[in-house]
DNA sequence: TTGTATGCGTTATCAC
DNA sequence: GTGATAACGCATACAA
């Protein structure tokens, strides 16, 4: 089924045809009709590689993901869900692929033949060598997160940093002097990923400003992690009355350590942090903390990405998020000890 | 760049070219070395497009997923998780598509136009307009789920009938009369959704078989919908000592609302299911549960997917899985009352 | 062992 | 307002 086919049957030529699908030029309604209804008879759809090699462009999207082994974050799903649902709306279809670990294969096929229009990166470390790749490839492409030379690309972030910040100054104003901060898993600190190392220079910096003292760990992302994680910190530093995190899935490990150790939220201890808005709405109290606008993100790097592949030759564009922190119950006064 | 630029420059002809590539004719050494000398300087990569119009094949699957508005499940993805990677490894793309809602488009989009090589499918009810809309494609496809008349279909599920009857049994056997089926979300079940009636009518079957007495109730899939619905549940049927249940994601508001009712688990009260290994982990004490071998059926997807391509008069092929349950710490003997 | 020629299904340029 | 035709880049049957 092609449009030759079409057109025989319509009686007329396949350009014809074409420009009755594309609208590009006009063309006389009887004849419009006609070619329409066979269409429709035959349910005909034009050849996608076909208009793809034509038309030198694919009307697909590659997306990169973390490799999902690993089970994926609220937030890196959210931003998954939100690409998909704006390239959509776009009509614009998305190649996943999984990138890290003996992934190189789909990685390079996805940028390579060129399968797809344009890239957006998920889970950017500092140092990443699939901007370095995607930069060489010239393929436009679009992250989420940032290298730490990431000048000339363009990106769009959650200041973590920021938010962090104003998440020690936040429990500085209720009194807190003694604060720790829950990091990501330190594989993925130590692997130079950017999150984990801007907020913990935001919490070092915001501590050091108030005059606090502040511990960092980090913990694994998941629930067994956070517990034996905050078991461990509370042993450690009994002085500690308050935790900053930006580990959204060591959340539920965190509440039941913290229950464990007999210790009342808000009144014994408080916590706040970044993290998706479900995870803090699920926390016991519901967690103060900066909910990540990972719909609008995702949607917003579609946008973003269709205009760098639009006007390859304009400025990068970069975008930095700092939601406002949510005030919700799980932080309050520090408590006398 | 393209083959005939290579074909250029290494002084041979296209056709030389493709056959180094492809490796489906004999090439002489020095003119093999000298082809793979400029492939490499210059990066060159075949064009997907041009190849796919040519071969008639795109290389690529689609993945059609529930609408991802609605968070997915740790299950479904799983599923996509494991998908993507057996693709991956049979070096095949994997074109994403969110159904329902208003992405019908979407889906469109990926059946027709020969976007790709076949399909799989998740989140099946029992009646399913997609799987009508693919039959009469005539697109090769595979159906994580199944429906009510899939024999004509290639399938792979989880016998939830089964599972949840083994549970009860379990339950029954342990001396409790009196359970509770706790459903998906009445408006996936009010759908058709599979999982949801095939679990249902497994449960009611076994508590006739066992003389038990059981009721049965739809709960949203989140920890919030849980909590509420296990209150309302323990406030009207009192005498309930045992849940059996396939919502993992409403566990975290279970084991909330059996705490705040002051039911310690096991020694109060039951609970068993099917879930997902990580959320039967995270359960306080550990579920006893059937875990899903997510990752197994999304490889198994693909292998299936991919003989049905080569083979489109095969017979169709249906697994249904029935994992045992592992028993870990949340059921025990009914209590006395 | 290598080269030549053709067609896959579109779109767009040119001629009418 | 419409039709014929030349690419797009590749794979392969056929010729040498």
């Amino acid at each position: 089924m092609n449009i030759g086919e079409i057109a025989k049957r319509a009686g007329v030529a396949r350009s014809t045809v074409s420009y009755v699908i594309s609208g590009k030029r006009t063309v006389s309604d009887e004849i419009r009709r006609r070619v329409l209804a066979v269409i429709e008879e035959l349910d005909y759809r034009p050849n996608a590689a076909a208009r793809a090699l034509k038309e030198g462009r694919t009307r697909t999207l590659g997306l990169v993901i973390p490799p999902a082994s690993q089970r994926l974050t609220d937030m890196q799903l959210g931003f998954v869900a939100s690409v998909v649902e704006a390239a959509a709306h776009a009509d614009l279809d998305v190649l996943l692929s999984p990138s890290g670990g003996d992934h190189e294969r789909s990685f390079e096929r996805v940028i390579t033949g060129r399968r797809v229009d344009g890239v957006i990166l998920m889970e950017i470390r500092l140092e990443d060598d699939r901007v370095t790749r995607l930069r060489q490839a010239g393929l436009p492409f679009v992250t989420i997160g940032h290298t730490a030379d990431a000048g000339d690309v363009w990106w769009i972030d959650v200041d973590y940093a920021t938010l962090i910040a104003r998440c020690v100054h936040h429990l500085a104003d209720l009194g807190h002097r003694h604060l720790a901060f829950v990091n990501r898993s330190a594989e993925l600190v130590a692997a130079g990923y950017g999150p984990g190392h801007r907020a913990l220079a935001g919490f070092g910096a915001a501590v050091a400003e108030r005059g606090l003292t502040g511990v960092d760990i980090c913990c694994p992302d998941e629930a067994a992690g956070g517990e034996a994680c905050v078991e461990r910190l509370l042993d450690a530093h009994a002085d500690v009355t308050g935790i900053v995190t930006i580990n959204e899935a060591a959340l539920p490990g965190i509440q039941r350590a913290l229950q464990h150790a007999g210790l009342a939220v808000p009144r014994d201890f408080s916590i706040a942090g970044v993290a998706g808005r479900h995870w803090a709405e699920d926390f016991r109290p519901p967690l103060t903390a900066a909910d990540v606008p990972a719909l609008e993100m995702g949607d917003q790097a579609v946008r973003l990405l269709l205009e760098r592949i639009a006007t390859p030759e304009a400025p990068p564009r970069h975008v930095l998020h700092a939601p406002p922190i949510s005030l919700r119950a799980s932080t309050g006064p520090a408590p006398f000890r």
